[in-house]
DNA sequence: AAATAAATTGAACATTCATTCAATTTATAT
DNA sequence: ATATAAATTGAATGAATGTTCAATTTATTT
């Protein structure tokens, strides 16, 4: 009886455009107000499903993250060769899921992590997965005797660390050339921490 | 004749309370009313000396980004030797200045950039001149024959490179012990790159 | 003491904000 | 058809926002 729920599916929509328009305005410009005169709805409704506006930016925080484990979409699955490895490696250091993926948001919300633990806690989570699942990779590799790589943990880390650190310079770049130059010397490296020769 | 011009003295007044209110609630949540309010003084004060609330804000980031510099005091200067580039890599990787300079601040605006030409061409700058500051003391310390870095420029982005990607994953590490041990793994990194045994 | 110019205040502005609550519309089950 | 419950609206709230402008205070020079 009664109406049949649409909860999970105005949520998602909503988060969705929330997405959309602090992608492009940011963050801090954009309110409730601003979400539902975009979507053609009156603000109370987005109230009414998220309680307060924090609640709504958690929920953002989280479709965020999701995006980025997905974009970055190392698969914990068995049956890993070289040739995964290869190519997740040259994923992560390759930049199309740059249109699908927005870094001006994803900081956004890492500097907020700074005042806010619980934001600090997921991202952690997320930085974490990703690290552990392509030391994963590297061990199945390793037993499969494709490679030789003496600490599959410590080696995924610097990667990582690496690619961060990469990225964090080179989204200051504004010289295409320069960028794809850099990024393409890092990624070197990261073949050559794994021995693997491109 | 008239009264004597307070403007330089009471601007840094004004963005060193902006800088100590931010820190503490966030950019987002500090306004020109709150800066005003912990100064004692009338908003439109603020008003008078920064015509609007974005030029204060780029005020910040100057303020900001000066610090940065300040901080990790890589001087450009000649005769530089071994010993003084090994201090420096020590710094680098130490976290002392973490007290004098609030990362969550400086990640704030690095987010910000994304959407700001002007700010992304700031760090920019910063992020270049510190780069070329290490690369410049590797060569005198190459010149001196202390040590035997092929390319210093590639090698000093690197070192950057590690030292970005590593602070972007510890920032969100709440174990201290964890955070003392991989920092200083990867400093033996930058250590190893430039042929020194610490 | 008078003139001058900058510092500072205080009141007012329109806008926007997140949030509230009651009223109404709409879809589904009986 | 009627009951029901969720979806959605609409009006209103008070607080906070950045910014304006005229008035006043204060320090300095002549």
């Amino acid at each position: 009886m009664g109406r049949k729920s649409l909860k999970e599916t105005r949520q998602l929509e909503i988060i969705k455009m929330f997405y959309k328009v602090a992608k492009k305005e940011g963050y801090e410009n954009t309110s409730i107000a601003k979400i539902a005169k975009v979507m053609d709805i009156n603000p109370s409704l987005i109230i009414h499903y998220f309680e307060t506006k924090e609640d709504l930016t958690y929920a953002l925080i989280d479709y965020i993250l999701d995006r980025y484990l997905l974009i970055y979409s190392i698969k914990s699955k068995d049956g890993i060769t070289k040739e995964d490895l290869k190519q997740t490696i040259e994923l992560l250091f390759s930049k199309k899921w740059n249109t699908l993926f927005d870094d001006g948001l994803f900081y956004t919300f890492y500097a907020l992590a700074f005042r806010e633990k619980k934001i600090k806690a997921k991202y952690k989570t997320i930085l974490d997965s990703l690290r552990l699942a392509l030391a994963d990779m590297i061990s199945q590799c390793n037993a499969r005797q494709e490679i030789k790589v003496p600490a599959p943990k410590t080696t995924a880390d610097f990667i990582f660390v690496i690619l961060d650190g990469a990225y964090f310079y080179l989204s200051m770049e504004t010289d295409k050339n320069a960028y794809a130059l850099r990024l393409e010397s890092y990624k070197q490296k990261a073949f050559e921490l794994l021995g693997i020769t491109a």
